[in-house]
DNA sequence: TTACGATCCGGACCGAGGTCCGTTTAATTT
DNA sequence: AAATTAAACGGACCTCGGTCCGGATCGTAA
């Protein structure tokens, strides 16, 4: 698997809360392919799948937001204590909803085609980057902003982790003697899911707007010129 | 008031969820007392400061992520109702709690001394500012993360959309043919709560390195020298 | 096929945020 | 001082996230 496999398994007796595989840094493992959830039991694969078709119907028809443990446990025909168990929590559930879309992001930047993926000069990359992140995000806002962990966890959320790193590596490569690490927070920011709800849907700016912002960020961050 | 009277008074009925004053743009009006509430019955002026003390003495004792709603009703011997009624939701009474503070910040902007209030350039305005806000925010982290409102409502909640605007306003001086409004949020968003806890208490950064990052994003931004 | 242990299931249970509404009380009017 | 009324009170109540644990099921090994 890529990486994303962040909500993991089989948490032991149960309360164990799944616990994040930590990603020494973006360093995928092998194989893309789509079997992960290591050796489920079937009745727990079967209970896993429906649960997900649920919610994601449920998600689709009623709004993220809307989305009750309870009722998710329902519309899939199974108890309550079965969605905690696999998913951890709500976060988890959500962030389950969002893997797919997160593991196709990942393999673009690590493998894709230029200039998301290898192969670009850093800042190109960064450019490309925010753009499709934003377009994702925008894509999935809803599932986002339900999905978002709080205060304590948001800065150690794997899919967050993950991204962030890349902008660090990039920006090491396009301002050496900067401190990234900061400088990668700064960027991420300006990609957060609740910034661009308020952006785009509270004050109704349009997505072109806030994809120029991006361009004109990274050119102010990297000291360099904005694309013609 | 000088402006911050964000989580109002009397809310009728009671289910009317107050309603922030919305703030014209940092227009602060008259007079820095502390007479407000406008005219609150007395039962009712003297439940809110004893729900103001309770609040205040559990959340120093325990932590501000352990006050739960009917604790604090309880230590000031009061209904639960009366909290709610109060202050609208556990954001309110965080942001009650957290409003002494707030407003010497923002009495401090307006019209303190420079480089923090007005006289100096806008540039070395915004480094004060950024230098101050992490100083209270790291003095205000328990407070200002247990009462992070939700992802929907973060970028309208009053106290932030004030400085958003102090900043944009500086920005606006150093930077006139910048998109301002974009660069303000990403200004703000490195001083966002959530992230200095990430930097300074999970990750152990100095609070001098964060200061330092600060400076030089400020640089980066307005595409000035950083200070000697 | 039976037996057995690990895994999983499900729903009762708990705590906390938030709401409702019948009752009480502070301010005002007569 | 009594009457009036708008505001405040308080706690029962609801919902929902999260936990627990006795019982059912799966996979496996004999």
């Amino acid at each position: 698997m890529l990486y994303a496999g962040f909500m993991s398994a089989a948490l032991p007796p149960f309360p164990k809360p799944q616990e994040a595989l930590d990603a020494p840094e973006l360093l995928q493992v092998g194989s893309g392919t789509e079997v992960d959830e290591p050796c489920l039991r079937a009745d727990a694969a079967r209970n896993r799948a429906r649960l997900l078709d649920a919610a994601g119907r449920l998600a689709a028809e009623h709004g993220a937001a809307a989305l009750t443990m309870e009722g998710v446990a329902a519309a899939a025909s199974v108890g309550k204590g079965t969605v905690f168990r696999r998913f951890g929590d709500r976060t988890g559930l959500l962030a389950a909803l969002l893997d797919h879309s997160e593991r196709k992001f990942q393999a673009a930047i690590l493998s894709g085609p230029p200039p998301l993926g290898p192969g670009a000069p850093p800042v190109e990359r960064l450019r490309a980057f925010g753009c499709a992140l934003l377009r994702r995000s925008i894509d999935e806002l809803d599932l986002l902003l339900a999905g978002e962990p709080s205060a304590e966890r948001r800065h150690t959320f794997p899919p967050r982790r993950f991204l962030r790193s890349h902008v660090a590596l990039l920006l090491r490569e396009a301002v050496p003697d900067a401190d990234t690490e900061l400088l990668s927070h700064t960027l991420m920011a300006y990609l957060d899911a609740a910034l661009l709800h308020h952006l785009t849907e509270q004050c109704g700016l349009p997505p072109e707007r806030v994809r120029a912002g991006w361009l004109d960020l990274v050119a102010r961050v990297t000291r360099t010129d904005p694309p013609a």
